[in-house]
DNA sequence: CTCCCATATGCAAACACTTGCATATGGGAG
DNA sequence: CTCCCATATGCAAGTGTTTGCATATGGGAG
């Protein structure tokens, strides 16, 4: 039940269409929140029916209109409610990790090449965090302060991703 | 679809009931996938149609039957398929880092009591898991090399709980 | 001139997962 | 004596997510 909310917090700071959300859940909660577009749209049309988002249509030309939506009263207090009652622990499920306790079926080899293919994604994501941060810690004093919680999430994939990198060392060194 | 590979690895090795594939999955795939016990049932019913498994039933007295699955070779040959075919990256979808992205909302009290919170579960899984790494470090070399695969999966299991433990003390001092 | 990409939206079907309910007994804690 | 837990299985309804399809234009690369 949570891409609504996700959706609540990024149109909170500001209105936006879905394919606005598209980009921001990609710039923003990307590492933490994962949403297609037709996931997006969808919510964005139930959400308009359950009064928590307002839309206004722009027409264009050449285009589809393009809906914008903002948060209504209503959506800011589910918001808030929301943030307030406790979540549960994410679990995790991850295929890869399946596939390594069952790797003595197959040749080692197919399993450390898929730890290579996996590792040069997460090397990316931590090469775009680490950009990201030291953005953020060349800010002023100021500017910083704002962004001191998303900051903290940034944190989270940095560290997230180096524990990620770490193992995959441990695993290399196994299987070569 | 990988619940269906998950439970396959886990008859792979030996034959078992729904109840018994419960109990494997807390023990051995707990960390790195969940599943509760109806879609455990509802997926052998499947997988037994779809030739993946065989039924076998063991009655009981004042118990419902035990229905003991067993891999068929057709089974046998799509978890070897599945395990050589690359798997996607994992996504993550974590609530806790949404809400921690608007916690500017409401009081940090409330960001840091949740943090808190969770702390206390990932403290008992790195716990979980350090035993049982203990218990591994202390089997014989030949016990041992049996266990190699599913020793790095805990590996996993560790060092992203250590991770997750080292980014709640930073948001600590932030909160406080 | 064509292909791909960004912009911009959406439906429909299938698949996956959660939540609530339902049944039935034996054993231990309080 | 009652309540909870472990054993043992399952259906049904709802919610959430993925995959495939559909449309339409403008701009840049080759």
């Amino acid at each position: 039940m949570s891409l609504k909310h996700a959706i609540l917090v990024l149109l909170e700071t500001e209105p936006g269409s879905g394919y606005d959300l598209l980009k921001r859940f990609k710039e923003r909660l990307g590492y933490f929140w994962n949403a297609s577009h037709q996931q997006i749209y969808l919510q964005l049309k139930n959400m308009n029916q359950a009064g928590l988002l307002q839309c206004e249509q722009q027409p264009q030309v050449g285009k589809p209109d393009r809906k914008v939506y903002k948060i209504t009263h209503s959506g800011h207090e589910a918001l808030l409610e929301w943030i307030e009652s406790p979540a549960k622990v994410s679990r995790v499920n991850d295929a890869l990790l399946v596939k390594m306790y069952a790797g003595h079926l197959v040749d080692k080899h197919i399993i450390l090449q898929e730890i290579l293919q996996h590792k040069k994604v997460h090397q990316a994501m931590l090469n775009t965090f680490l950009t990201l941060e030291e953005k953020y810690l060349n800010m002023e004093a100021q500017e910083k302060a704002g962004y001191a919680l998303p900051f903290l999430t940034l944190r989270k994939g940095i560290l997230g991703e180096q524990a990620w990198l770490d193992w995959a060392v441990e695993v290399e060194v196994f299987l070569t």
